[in-house]
DNA sequence: AAGAACGACAACCGCTCCATA
DNA sequence: GTATGGAGCGGTTGTCGTTCT
């Protein structure tokens, strides 16, 4: 299908940013909200494309980004979820609260990427394409393979978490467990994940936005379920229905067998991080420093 | 001191996904 | 079911500052 472009290219402003485009850009978000992008410039009177509004609020402009140097931690962080994830800067982003997906992706580019490179990881230059297929893949051997946890397999797919919401006010937690239910207690690190989402609610909710589940089981939708139907071959009982207040088969003794790859890579895109929320950066680096961690990553 | 090479980062581009009419 | 617009994402390019020769 064809698309007209974002906007007209001409008479429009191209490259650095001024002071003055910058000030009147934040004043505009400030008093009307993020969105409508399009529309963004002919209202706030900028010469610019909608895009590039975009790009400069949430990626310079925005007050919430932190600036600076990247700590040893965050690097660290970065590059143990890049073995996770591949390229995939926003989901790696959404885990270090304050960056930007493009300056991880610079500084990915610009430095990690030489450090990486430099010791070879066969995961390392993963695309989202291959992910997929590999999640995928990954899925339909797992039938045979060892059966050590219980999680329903999520398309590693990135979906965007602005509308996985959950109430702040009483979300009656499903009655069966969530993401990281069941066979997963043992391991301490994991409880630990369990607990904190289960103890934290609210976690990447957006209080003033309406809740897409009530139940608050909806964020663990976030995918197109249809690939991953029993159709595929796939052990359907053990999936997450995609219906709210459905949920998987919690301790059941034949939950699909995800692999342990699969597992945190599931883990990963899902804890979307509210952005007043402070980064559960702790939980996932114990995650990432348990023991048992090296053995997942194969 | 001057120019080349390099690094860091901002910005752009094209594609894709999702929501909606 | 289809077409379309809005928005987001990842890859790439451009620019500027710093370091090296």
């Amino acid at each position: 299908m064809g698309r007209s472009p974002c906007c007209s290219k001409e008479g429009l402003n191209r490259g650095a940013w001024t002071a003055l485009e910058d000030k009147i850009l934040t004043a505009y978000i400030k008093a009307h909200g993020e969105g409508k992008w399009r529309n963004l410039p002919k209202r706030a009177g900028l010469k610019r494309c909608g895009k590039s509004c975009r790009l400069r609020w949430l990626n310079y402009l925005r007050p919430d980004i932190k600036r600076g140097n990247i700590s040893n931690d965050e690097e660290e962080l970065i590059v143990r979820l890049h073995k996770l994830l591949g390229n995939r800067w926003s989901l790696i982003a959404g885990r270090l609260p304050g960056r930007t997906d493009n300056e991880i992706k610079n500084y990915w580019n610009t430095t990690l990427g030489k450090k990486a490179n430099a010791q070879p990881s066969p995961q390392s230059k993963q695309t989202s394409q291959s992910l997929k297929k590999q999640a995928i893949e990954s899925m339909t051997n797992t039938q045979s393979s060892k059966p050590t946890m219980a999680i329903q397999v999520i398309p590693t797919k990135a979906t965007r978490c602005t509308k996985v919401l959950l109430s702040l006010q009483s979300p009656p937690p499903p009655p069966a467990p969530q993401i990281l239910s069941s066979t997963v207690t043992d391991d301490p690190s994991q409880a630990s994940l369990l607990d904190q989402q289960q103890a934290s609610p609210d976690f990447h909710c957006r209080p003033e936005e309406p809740h897409a589940c009530d139940d608050g089981s909806d964020f663990l939708n976030f995918g197109p379920w249809s690939e991953f139907q029993p159709s595929d071959g796939i052990c359907g009982d053990a999936l997450i229905d995609n219906d709210c207040g459905k949920n998987l088969p919690i301790g059941s003794g034949h939950s699909l067998a995800l692999s342990d790859d699969l597992f945190f890579k599931d883990w990963a895109l899902n804890r979307c991080l509210d952005d007043n929320s402070t980064l559960d950066l702790e939980s996932l680096a114990h995650l990432l420093d348990s023991e048992e961690w090296p053995e997942m990553r194969h």
